[in-house]
DNA sequence: CGGTTTTGACCAGCGC
DNA sequence: GCGCTGGTCAAAACCG
């Protein structure tokens, strides 16, 4: 069987779309407009064979890009001024008059002014973003019962308040922001991390906090919505038994009670996360022709890890994999980046449903560079679908460089906290952004996949919506 | 031989 | 109460 070889397989930035080599060009081009609807063949999300390089040679990488990629490599800080593309070194070395290169000077100059001038467009932009944004949250926060939420906000925003007033470089504000972790944050030192192994003490995964919160605000929904209707059915008593205590905790709102849904273009079976899955149903369902697969991780004995797997009725290129529960091991790192990215989805569907349901897609009307989330509680489950189907947004300037995702990464101080995922992730434009931590937790599912370079890359068509 | 997949059956929730 | 649907179980088959 070569399932394998047919898995849809989401694949490092630089080779995302290998099947389809002349796709690439269209995605990156910024200049041309026009944006075409790629489908992906196979999408390597987590492949550790990169352009021959190991795993562990890919971190490394990532890490010395990240060392200097805290200003956007697009930017020209005129620091860079003897490069050959510059014609300033030609023709110094050369024999030309002075007065030549006196003009190319000028013209350099003058050209450096123009980018500096955007800059202070673009941060001026930024920053009135991050005030409407404020005010609305003010606005919002009553209706917000979870006094330890508001909290949280509060004291966010008036650290934004004081970062905001120094007006700090890009990239001062991100290894600014990197340290204000929320306070009030129970940290898990059970839970696997890609950086546990130098950092103990700050092995919280984003999947643990946003865990940790959704249970402090799972507690009312579980009044609200009763028991788990999983934990009703056969099959889950012998779940329950299965889940690690903290998860058997009463009235705590496990997140197999929220679901993430990705889907894809692809003609493979299956995505290809590195996890360990083991498929123990199939159904049709929901008069699709294509039945859906029921898959549970067996990476770790009781993992309350699962997924399905469902081509879409209405397009069979599109294949929908959901993601739902908590691994309970360590993932590869790879994995962990899925792994945090659904939990990270799940958590912001949990509290966004306890939560007002403007403030979400409100947040996403005030920062269009933003993804869009799709909520649809209408299913037994809460679901969020990240859509990796669509094109580029032509209104989502930063998309178009997958370099800078504008995703904020609060939320995810592992994400922060780990140089593999900060460093080759944080332009100048993205570390403006972090101002706006307090967006709405939909950007706490888009940090999640800004994290990886892959996921990133994937998701640089993506499309989040909201219904109802 | 151990792990995985297949597949029919079972169960619970929900709507009518 | 009944039928439909989603989710799971578990035995048999399959595979490396």
């Amino acid at each position: 069987m070569d399932q394998q070889g047919r898995e849809l397989v989401f694949m490092h930035s630089g080779d995302f779309l290998r099947q389809n080599p002349g796709v690439s060009d269209h995605l990156n081009d910024s200049s041309s407009g026009v944006h075409t609807q790629p489908t992906i063949k196979e999408v390597d999300f987590f492949s550790t064979d990169r352009n021959g390089k190991s795993p562990s040679e890919h971190q490394e990488m990532k890490i010395n890009i990240g060392s200097s990629s805290l200003v956007d490599s697009s930017i020209n800080t005129g620091l860079n001024m003897s490069t050959s593309s510059s014609g300033i070194s030609k023709i110094a070395n050369g024999k030309e008059p002075n007065n030549n290169k006196l003009s190319v000077l000028r013209g350099e100059l003058g050209r450096l002014h123009d980018e500096n001038m955007k800059l202070r467009k673009l941060l001026v932009q930024t920053t009135k973003s991050y005030k409407d944004l404020q005010a609305q949250l003010l606005v919002a926060m009553p209706k917000q019962t979870q006094g330890c939420r508001v909290e949280q906000s509060h004291e966010f925003l008036e650290q934004m308040k004081g970062e905001l007033n120094d007006t700090p470089t890009p990239v001062m504000s991100a290894q600014h922001l990197m340290d204000h972790r929320p306070s009030d944050i129970t940290l898990d030192v059970n839970e696997p991390s890609v950086s546990d192994d130098k950092t103990p003490e700050l092995v919280v995964s984003p999947a643990n906090i946003i865990e940790k919160k959704s249970q402090i605000l799972g507690k009312r929904a579980s009044i609200d919505d009763g028991i788990d209707q999983t934990s009703r059915s056969r099959g889950s008593p012998k779940l329950e038994q299965e889940k690690p205590p903290d998860e058997q905790v009463p009235g705590v709102v496990s997140f197999r009670k929220a679901r993430v849904s990705v889907r894809a273009r692809s003609e493979a079976p299956l995505i290809s996360d590195e996890c360990q899955w083991r498929k123990y149903g199939q159904k049709m369902a929901n008069g699709n022709p294509c039945p859906r697969a029921y898959y549970r991780c067996t990476m770790a004995v009781g993992c309350p890890a699962r997924k399905q797997v469902q081509r879409c009725a209405k397009d069979n290129t599109i294949l929908i994999t959901t993601y739902e529960g908590n691994h309970n091991h360590p993932l590869p790192p790879p994995a962990t980046a899925m792994a945090n990215t659904t939990s990270a989805a799940a958590a912001m569907l949990l509290s966004g449903s306890t939560t007002s349901r403007e403030g979400i897609s409100s947040s996403s009307c005030f920062y269009p560079c933003l993804p869009m989330a799709t909520l649809s509680t209408s299913a037994s489950f809460p679901t969020i679908t990240l859509d990796l189907t669509q094109g580029p947004n032509p209104t989502m300037p930063f998309l178009r460089t997958p370099a800078t995702f504008p995703l904020p990464l609060h939320g995810c101080p592992q994400l922060l906290g780990n140089p593999m995922h900060v460093g080759p992730k944080l332009p100048a434009i993205l570390s403006v952004q972090l101002g706006q931590r307090h967006a709405s937790v939909v950007e706490t599912v888009t940090a999640a996949i800004a994290s990886d370079p892959y996921l990133t890359t994937a998701c640089s068509t993506w499309i989040v919506r909201i219904s109802t």
